[in-house]
DNA sequence: AAGATGTTCAACCGCCTAGTA
DNA sequence: TTACTAGGCGGTTGAACATCT
């Protein structure tokens, strides 16, 4: 695919340069990505335009930046949004809106455009599933307390079920989970699959109130399994990315020391960050299940993320949208 | 089996901002 | 101060793929 540059001179003139007829755009191809990789492992990244034009790359700055942060750096995670990450996703997102770029700083090894499509493609279908707009107060509510306290629900069960079957003595079926949002909100939860809402200083709606959904109330979802809907995160996988990863192996700027297996682009990168597991962060240093997890304290690029690609079952099954739609009636 | 419809995500576009000459 | 350039960001598009009818 090959697509003429065009510009616009300063009387609205379309004009090609040179260099312009010659800019490729679309898809790019096996040798183009091995170029970029090539190039960026012998001279660093950065100064994109002069760096397109160093590797022989005929396409622009923009476009081999984005291509190299979005796909070909090394420790971009591919693969399944996690429980955790999603949690997360959802949380920063209400605090920080479409501000892509900062929420994925809190995800390491995804990018602003991975989240982005995460949020278009599964959160608002989810909105519109239910009718109402992804910005609603309904929706919003409907995440913070129904959609967020499933998944940590569910990220304790996947956990307690690790632990156990691991003959770990860590999974205590009692034990319970804390946290406190930037809205003063605490959520509790436990293993034995039920939650609580705090509200603290947080504005509820009134039909929520009556819902006996602010305060301090309890609720029970049904069996954690929770598995029907249609959603089915990562099942896609993308030809380009295996493509590019087996390249990874036959690059000659391979870091050999690296010992990581499961991510061939760790090899090719040379700072391989130890991840440590959502509850490991929740729960360390001092006791199982018992820290407040404090989102607005955390740093940016904390490694705190599951390495492993936990399966999105989705939330939207017919008890909780029904549970939703009790909810919504009385607004 | 085949066409229609839905979903995913890589890539592009246009705008904005910071840096610099 | 102004003009220009590079880089970054959020919004959007469209091809590829999956699922449905």
């Amino acid at each position: 695919m090959e697509v003429k540059g065009r510009v616009s001179n300063s009387t609205g003139t379309i004009v090609q340069s040179e260099d312009e007829m010659d800019l490729r755009r679309g898809p790019w191809t096996v040798d183009e990505d091995l170029a970029l990789i090539n190039y960026i492992a012998n001279h660093g990244e950065g100064r994109w335009n002069s760096l397109a034009r160093s590797a022989g790359l005929k396409r622009t700055g923009k476009s081999c930046r984005l291509r190299w942060l979005n796909y070909l750096r090394p420790d971009v995670r591919r693969g399944n949004i996690t429980l955790e990450e999603q949690l997360l996703i959802l949380e920063l997102h209400g605090r920080w809106g479409n501000r892509w770029s900062k929420i994925a700083q809190y995800l390491p090894g995804r990018t602003d455009n991975e989240i982005k499509n995460y949020w278009r493609t599964r959160v608002q279908k989810h909105a519109k599933q239910l009718k109402c707009d992804v910005n609603s107060k309904q929706f919003k509510d409907a995440m913070r307390y129904l959609w967020m306290p499933r998944l940590v629900e569910r990220i304790q069960a996947a956990a307690a079920t690790a632990a156990a079957t691991a003959g770990s003595p860590t999974a205590s079926a009692s034990a319970t989970t804390t946290i406190t949002n930037n809205n003063n909100t605490t959520y509790n939860y436990n293993l034995n699959s039920s939650f609580e809402v705090h509200s603290g200083n947080m504005m509820l709606s009134p039909a929520i109130m009556n819902n006996n959904f602010g305060g301090s109330q309890s609720y029970t979802p049904e069996n954690s399994s929770t598995g029907a809907s249609s959603d089915s995160f990562g099942t896609q996988v993308s030809p380009v990315s295996e493509l590019t990863q087996d390249y990874y192996n036959n690059v000659t700027v391979v870091n050999s020391n690296s010992n990581n297996s499961n991510n061939p682009n760790l090899d090719y990168y040379p700072q391989v960050q130890d991840q440590l597991s959502f509850l490991d962060c929740i729960t360390s240093p001092s006791g199982l299940f018992s820290q407040q997890l404090d989102f607005q304290s955390m740093e940016p690029n904390t490694p705190w993320i599951q390495s492993n690609g936990e399966t999105y079952n989705g939330f939207w099954n017919v008890d909780n949208i029904l549970l939703f739609q009790q909810l919504t009636d009385n607004m």
